[in-house]
DNA sequence: TACTGTGAAGGCTTTCACAGCC
DNA sequence: GGCTGTGAAAGCCTTCACAGTA
């Protein structure tokens, strides 16, 4: 179990550390010097800002710190922190301008420019994420497909060609691809992620069930599923035992009580299928 | 923007805050009394084993810390402060014995019983998931399937209905799912979240990208691949602003040198295709 | 008045470093 | 000698609470 020579930090997908020296400075007008952005931060940037994206589509022209803390999922006081970490656009008395924030926003997470993306490994969920179509409306065009599958290669997905894992260098480079994801079987990913990194990709995100090794220019996230449902199970069987400790109860179909009805932010109409990655 | 007076705290996958009452004592031979291990630690135990796994299939009887550690990905003073919440199991000397270890893991976690899983919404992503062999294997069965759209509702994936969202309470009841994953577009999202709730799920995996509303008693956890892809894509911004500013360099492929070879844990060789989520 | 922006306090998590044990 | 287990220190992150402003 020793490691070959090239070892560099893992991603961790909830990665717990770390703040980060984040120069909003471009050129043109540059925004207030603003640096240091927690990376705890940096997540929850872009849920507001999808949440902005809905508002401003609902017409919406501002919004308070207590509104869109509600809809992202947070606490308005750290929504508030998290914001003045890019700047003071706010208005007291008012809320933030939606489409100005918005803007801010993308311009701090750096989407004001494509990066094109390269799946790798079309099986199961590979597939799923060659067919997204929510990726390229938010500036991630999928360009790219790999697989050693000679059944895969030369079919097409949405329109995209799969192409040999060994072309990685050359495709990824003629395409200018920046972000890959590496959604094949644990024992192929390393080798996988070793050329996607030569072919100049520092970005990955990793859906494989193994610690990537890249050089320290390249930046891994990692998801995985297992590890979330395990969590997920961890929490029912506390309840559980908490409850065997506590209440008795019966044991099927306890919760009971609740409003049937649907209360999303969009409204509670049943529309179930179409596209639904993320 | 006022929200439904059901509201619950929201999951966010990259959970910040709140340590864990987990008391390990069960009927049997208790285990010393571990309490109170941090959210954090219970999602490194997940991948430790896993790991665990891999080595006992390996033939591997002992691991040390510095092992385990680097093949997880953290550094192994962390993992041993990890293992510390569960109790005292290593030697010193010579390391943690692997299947007494992956044992105690187990049982922290709660894993020594199955748990039924729903997948609610059978686009994309839920398809992927639906197909997907390696939860039935750690002791999560895909046991149902719901959408709304009548070209689904009947057909068979791996063996299993898709069936009606409106039987959801119904079905879920019967066959004792325990964990929903909601894989729907995010307008449906809320309504089939509350019908999971109504049905006595507890523990709720959501992929849609809207915050869920649920009562105190039920967990929710949150993947959301478009936030992963934005934070990968301000690490590729800061790093352009950062080469920007040091050594300009050429712009296509400049990672360059890097061993070509594997080095994943099973060994080089390829084999991308397959199921492949997680 | 209503709401933002932010120092300060409090928690959680990681890291350090070493005592204790095989 | 080598490795685990763990207090203590340090670092992040969140929460509090309120000054400041449209």
């Amino acid at each position: 179990m020793t490691l070959p020579p090239h070892a560099g930090r893992p991603g961790t997908g909830a990665n717990g550390t770390g703040s980060i020296d984040g120069r909003a400075g471009r050129t043109g007008t540059a925004a207030p010097v603003t640096r240091a952005i927690p990376e705890a931060t940096v997540a929850r940037l872009a849920v507001y800002l999808r949440m902005l994206g809905e508002l401003a589509e609902q017409g919406a022209d501002t919004v308070s710190s207590e509104e869109l803390a509600t809809v992202s999922g947070v606490n308005s006081a750290k929504l508030r922190k998290d914001l003045s970490y890019i700047g003071s656009y706010g208005i007291r008395g008012v809320g933030y301008e939606v489409r100005s924030l918005h803007h801010q926003i993308e311009r701090t997470l750096g989407l004001d420019e494509q990066q094109a993306v390269a799946v790798v490994g079309i099986g199961n969920l590979g597939h799923a994420l060659a067919g997204y179509g929510g990726f390229g409306g938010r500036g991630f065009p999928v360009t790219a497909l790999f697989d050693i599958d000679p059944d895969l290669v030369g079919i097409h997905i949405n329109g995209i060609l799969v192409e040999h894992v060994r072309d990685i260098p050359r495709v990824c480079g003629e395409r200018g691809v920046t972000i890959g994801l590496v959604a094949t079987p644990g024992p192929a990913a390393q080798s996988v992620c070793d050329q996607l990194v030569a072919a100049g990709v520092r970005c990955i995100l990793n859906f494989a069930p193994v610690v990537l090794q890249v050089p320290p220019q390249v930046e891994v996230r990692k998801v995985d599923l297992a590890v979330e449902l395990q969590v997920l199970a961890f929490h029912v069987a506390r309840r559980r035992e908490a409850e065997a400790a506590g209440v008795l109860e019966g044991s099927a179909a306890p919760v009971a009580a609740l409003p049937t009805n649907g209360s999303g932010p969009t409204g509670g109409h049943e529309a179930v299928n179409g596209t639904a990655v993320s």
